[in-house]
DNA sequence: GTCAATTCTATAAAGATTTTATAATGAATC
DNA sequence: GATTCATTATAAAATCTTTATAGAATTGAC
């Protein structure tokens, strides 16, 4: 499996490389930004698993900081802080944190939560193999068959049809697909998505021309069956 | 909308008391358990929206407790526990829970991670579908179905069809239908509408010669049912 | 009430526009 | 050096707009 990634947004140095030597040591791969506004780029251009969010940062106020992110960010967001006080706490948690841990914190505490975190959308993961026809889906392995033949499948197709495969039955639109394929800043490429759909579909659809799997809603997006 | 659940798990009558107040002041119905087994008795009869699960009950162990819970209810569970060494902590959340509570607790900051824990799941759980007799639509999965078929229906189409339903009964004027979809500066092209209206009846009506759903109002508008 | 004039409505179909599929080519990555 | 991705071009398909026409409903004079 690959690592799972974890931005620290946070100005103080030393608290940094204390987390990094901490994730790190548990099998996280770890990016950083020391202000906001880097944080927020960073976690655009390359969204990470789980963002750790110092909220007290110099250059922009923190709950800001986390509306603006959790605009379009949709996996977890720990606010670390030095205020303990309960309003602090409660605004964290009702503008979208998915948890508020008080500066000095534990270590195996935050480690804990962090983990907590990133098992909760993994629900959907737990089914290892996923089946639709004659398509099967082994995501440990990270295979795909059709009809019982393994295919290949580059990075970003695979990334497609997992997301196609755990939405299945709803209509995703051009632009949450592109925002969960290809990051933040490509909702309008809309032209990447149809080539991709394309060499997708000429994998896995028993008829290419006449899609079974891959429905398109036309001046909408795409559904998965 | 109907009242979200709440199951509180805990020996001390007070505590239960307290708990019970704040909830419901704040829109919850609430359901107690003294022990650990009529608690997994509870749960399991009338499953809750969310578990409170006191950590040190006197007649099982907290961990085992969540354990058991935790084999087959896939809702938040938070723990309430007077113990605030780190090592509880993580086995806490490690065995599945979805937040732990240190007592004594901050009313208003055990409120807001409730909260955060019941919208965890919400977008997941909650289907909007709206259903009239032979036709179902689900808001979330933008997808109509025609007894229990999946229909197309393009952009347009399927705007007109989600003003109808969300006011239905009502009549709805040519002039607001078509400011609402086409938008301002289209309200005298009835004609559209009337395209649009007969598509939409090929449809979702069982006969479209004698529509059941989008009656017309002569003169006025249509009005669905 | 009846009947014709008028207005309103339904539907088909042609034209215009938008959206989509696909091939192909150069750039980037490994 | 091969694979994968980004980008452009173009043909095909889908959708929307518009026009034409026939049928239904409404109105008002008798």
């Amino acid at each position: 499996m690959t690592k799972e990634e974890i931005l620290i947004i946070d100005d103080e140095p030393q608290i940094r490389k204390l987390l990094e030597i901490n994730l790190e040591s548990n099998g996280y791969k770890v990016t950083q930004a020391s202000d906001a506004s880097m944080g927020i780029k960073l976690a655009a251009s390359h969204p990470p698993d789980l963002i750790l969010l110092d909220i007290g940062l110099p250059d922009k106020n923190g709950l800001e900081v986390l509306k603006e992110l959790r605009a379009w960010f949709n996996h977890s967001i720990i606010i670390l802080s030095v205020m303990d006080d309960e309003e602090s706490i409660v605004q964290g948690l009702d503008n979208g944190a998915s948890d508020y841990v008080t500066k000095p914190f534990r270590a195996n505490e935050l480690l804990a939560r962090i983990r907590s975190c990133l098992n909760r959308n993994k629900t959907v993961d737990h089914h290892t193999a996923l089946k639709f026809d004659n398509i099967q889906i082994d995501l440990i392995a990270r295979t795909v068959k059709n009809n019982y033949e393994i295919i290949k499948l580059t990075t970003t197709e695979y990334k497609l049809l997992i997301l196609f495969a755990q939405n299945q039955g709803r209509v995703l639109t051009h632009q949450y697909i592109l925002k969960e394929i290809w990051g933040v800043g490509y909702q309008n490429d809309t032209q990447y998505l149809r080539v991709f759909v394309g060499t997708l579909r000429k994998k896995i659809e028993l008829n290419p021309n006449k899609p079974t799997h891959i429905i398109t809603e036309s001046g909408v997006g795409y559904r998965f069956n």
